[in-house]
DNA sequence: TTTTATAATCGTAATCATTCTTATTTACAA
DNA sequence: TTGTAAATAAGAATGATTACGATTATAAAA
């Protein structure tokens, strides 16, 4: 999901084009990794010097609406990150916190434990150190 | 964990017995399903009128720190609940809170396909509607 | 190009969960 | 019974998030 597909993805549900979505879909797309919105909204001033925070949680929360963007908490705050093309869960580093995808989804064998509940969504998360923070 | 083992650990660490404390391990022993500070204090101002929020998140966060229960964010809000004896999840009724154990944890997997990293925790977690919510 | 409708944004106040602070009370060991 | 550290109450402070009225910008129509 890179910036244009985002984009148009937006367009085409009839939202408008403006600068400052296109800068949100580029500061999420520059790294693979969670950022809060108090994290967008320090870069974003950088060119959008009166951006609110108005202005930043409707976007984030337009784009996880539109598949464009993923949530999780991280302790007590969200955070967002671009949505991954195929299903997949995430190790997430606490030092850095960089991610990297797991391929490997439980929910399956949990659908075959659980006969007579309706499953809707589920929530896998690694949390850890990377090779890189590991070695430094 | 029940009542008395948890009071048992509390005391054997050196912390003292109040009634409260006794209290709150009732609350949690009652129903197998996580419960916010609020809930908590809802139900505590019937027996102690001018307890405190100070209070109820001082011990949670004691009993989280002595393993007698276990924390969880669901939707932005702290929830907690009688911390297992054995490791496993748990899947969350999204109408009624109930959980119900998940014999099922897919760390050991996770381990091998991440060689390099170091894993403190993780969390999983099934979201979805019992059979009791769905059948009524 | 100009006009128009309405979507998007700003600036700021409000809200809500949680944490902190200070004074007071309580548990329990001596 | 008394002394002392732990526990608590009351309420202010904090920090993330949401709400709101006024203003501005986008995109489509004239």
């Amino acid at each position: 999901m890179n910036v244009q597909h985002g984009l148009d993805r937006l367009m085409k549900k009839g939202y408008k084009y403006t600068k400052k979505r296109e800068d949100i879909l580029r500061y999420f797309n520059q790294e693979n990794r969670y950022w809060s919105a108090k994290d967008l909204l320090r870069s974003m001033r950088a060119s959008h010097e009166s951006i609110s925070f108005d202005t930043i949680y409707r976007n984030l929360y337009l784009f996880v609406q539109l598949d464009i963007l993923e949530v999780t908490d991280l302790n007590g705050e969200k955070h967002f990150r671009i949505k991954c093309d195929k299903h997949h869960h995430h190790f997430i580093c606490l030092m850095c916190g960089i991610t990297k995808e797991i391929n490997l989804c439980p929910i399956h064998d949990v659908i075959k434990e659980l006969p007579h509940y309706f499953i809707e969504d589920h929530k896998f998360e690694v949390y850890g150190t990377c090779p890189t923070c590991k070695s430094a």
